[in-house]
DNA sequence: CAGAGGCATGGACGAGCGTCAATATCGACA
DNA sequence: TGTCGATATTGACGCTCGTCCATGCCTCTG
């Protein structure tokens, strides 16, 4: 299996599938899924089948500015801030949120597309 | 949070919900997602998040007439039976494959928009 | 009825995950 | 420079998950 930019997935972190468009291979439904797809294809659904981390997706989506601060996130989402913090990291290794460290705060953000790409190989 | 059918997250199983169409919320990045929405959208989503079950609903979509039998699908994944076994009846109870039996043999087959209602909510 | 074959279930084991408390790191500011 | 505050990391714990082997169930066919 080839991707876009000529590379093998294993040549490719899930970080840079997914913020250039290219989770990992076709969609579902129209062929069979190769075993190196699925694994990487796994690793990025296994990062947002997470009750927890998907409220932190929505949570940072609705933030204004679309970006927060984990400050901003501990309290609605009732957990400690290391547990917060650690499900962050999941995201950001997954390529679904960015982080950008400003002073003293962290803010992440959703990166564009990210889910979208997810959801376009569901099918 | 109430579907569609008027009848709140716990008292529907997911076969139930994704059957019908609705996952279980609005699309993630429209508004934050509530605790026990979260909870059920992760159950399903970790059916997926498994690269056997992510070969095996390729699999069986490829699959001649849309579904396939176990013994379809033993030899491709490289699984034992049992676990290929157990894997179906994750998919099953997720309401993303249906299961048939007719005779010696168990043909499971995709559900009709089970994955385009996961892929809508991750938006 | 008895055997065979397709599939499901139960038990067991190692690996990985989610969570927290404690601690480390790093930047701002007096 | 020293302290404070926001965030990350570490270590530990219990729980869940993926896999296999052994076995049970059910249906077809001699």
């Amino acid at each position: 299996m080839v991707t876009a930019l000529g590379l093998v997935p294993t040549e490719r972190s899930a970080v840079e599938a997914a913020a250039s468009g290219v989770v990992c291979c076709a969609p579902l439904s129209r062929e069979p899924l190769g075993a190196e797809d699925a694994v990487v294809l796994a690793r990025i659904l296994k990062a947002i089948a997470d009750p927890a981390r998907l409220r932190l997706l929505s949570l940072v989506a609705a933030h204004e500015g679309g970006e927060a601060c984990v400050c901003d996130l501990i309290e609605p989402l009732g957990l400690s801030q290391p547990t917060v913090s650690h499900h962050l990291k999941v995201l950001v290794e997954a390529g679904l949120l960015t982080r950008d460290k400003r002073g003293v705060w962290a803010y992440y953000a959703l990166v564009p597309g990210g889910l979208d790409a997810l959801a376009a190989v569901l099918r």
